[in-house]
DNA sequence: TGTTGTTTACCACTCC
DNA sequence: GGAGTGGTAAACAACA
């Protein structure tokens, strides 16, 4: 059986689900929300396998967005001109897949069903839609209120933050390929200090979350050669660091930085806001970032 | 006209 | 066997 995350996808198809995907797609974007057609790329880019018969998985996609409530639809503004609505993962659903694998879910995320401790109340989509609107507003004022720092701009927004907390979701892609690669002892290269959300998320992923589970003087090592579950070496793809957090959290004052300035902004995307332009499909590979050990 | 989004239906598979 | 989940097909409407 080839190892997920490995080099085996080149043309096979991958082991995980279209709920999956989308979820990688859409966590992989700065704004954690993306358009129809930026998850369709961003899926072929990956996965030659999606490169064909794209009607028929791409309707399948469709089919899932629409009829899993975990993704939430995001209407353009009227300055935002173009087809169809922005997606996004619904802030609620990061217990959905078993032990945050992405290969199968625990269960179907229901809006109004049984959550984990919701930061925002009652679980309604166009909560969760204003929710991420406003962080997405959030981040670009405080971007803007940031431009005179050096920033790094990467291909589909995982950008290189240096910083070393940040709060990573189970959809992130550095999670998803972590825990595709077992860390000797048990080491999570997820630091606790940080966010306030650990604190909530911590009792739905505890294998993540919970005390004394991360490390956050561990240094997290990655040999040459290793690779990413999307077939790319991890070294290649992620030159810097960690990622924004994977869904809008609170902006927290980085060490080092003036107080006013949230770490995963000091090396933050130009593009943090549906308003500025997407980022370039062309550079997928900056999607991926490196805070992963591999051994 | 093509894309996007919704809905319904069916089947296969896994888990309990 | 039933429930839940995932994949696929198809029809249809709305929209740029």
């Amino acid at each position: 059986m080839p190892r997920p995350g490995r080099n085996t996808y080149s043309d096979q198809k991958p082991p995980y689900s279209y709920i999956s995907l989308t979820a990688m797609a859409i966590q992989s974007c700065p704004e954690k929300m993306l358009p129809l057609s930026e998850i369709y790329k961003f899926i072929m880019d990956r996965f030659p396998y999606y490169r064909e018969n794209t009607q028929r998985w791409q309707n399948s996609l469709r089919h899932n967005l629409s009829f899993n409530d975990c993704f939430i639809k995001i209407p353009r503004r009227p300055d935002q001109p173009g087809k169809g609505s922005f997606w996004a993962l619904h802030p609620n659903c990061g217990d959905m897949f078993e032990n945050g694998s992405f290969l199968r879910r625990r269960k179907r995320f229901k809006v109004g069903g049984v959550q984990v401790t919701d930061p925002l109340g009652p679980s309604k989509p166009q909560d969760a839609a204003h929710y991420l609107q406003q962080q997405a507003k959030l981040r670009l004022s405080a971007l803007h209120a940031a431009a005179h720092l050096p920033q790094v701009q990467t291909g589909y927004g995982l950008s290189t933050v240096t910083q070393p907390s940040s709060f990573k979701h189970p959809f992130a892609i550095e999670n998803i390929i972590a825990r595709e690669y077992k860390v000797p002892g048990g080491l999570t290269p997820f630091p606790t200090a940080g966010y306030p959300l650990h604190n909530q998320l911590g009792p739905a992923w505890p294998h993540m979350y919970g005390p004394g589970v991360m490390d956050p003087a561990a240094p997290i090592s990655m040999a040459a050669g290793d690779y990413s579950a999307y077939g790319m070496p991890l070294k290649t793809l992620c030159p810097g660091g960690q990622t924004l957090p994977a869904i809008p959290v609170p902006i927290k004052p980085a060490p080092g930085l003036p107080a006013h300035i949230p770490a995963f902004l000091a090396h933050s995307p130009r593009s943090l806001s549906p308003t500025s332009p997407q980022s370039s499909p062309a550079a997928p590979a900056e999607a991926l970032q490196s805070t992963v050990a591999v051994h």
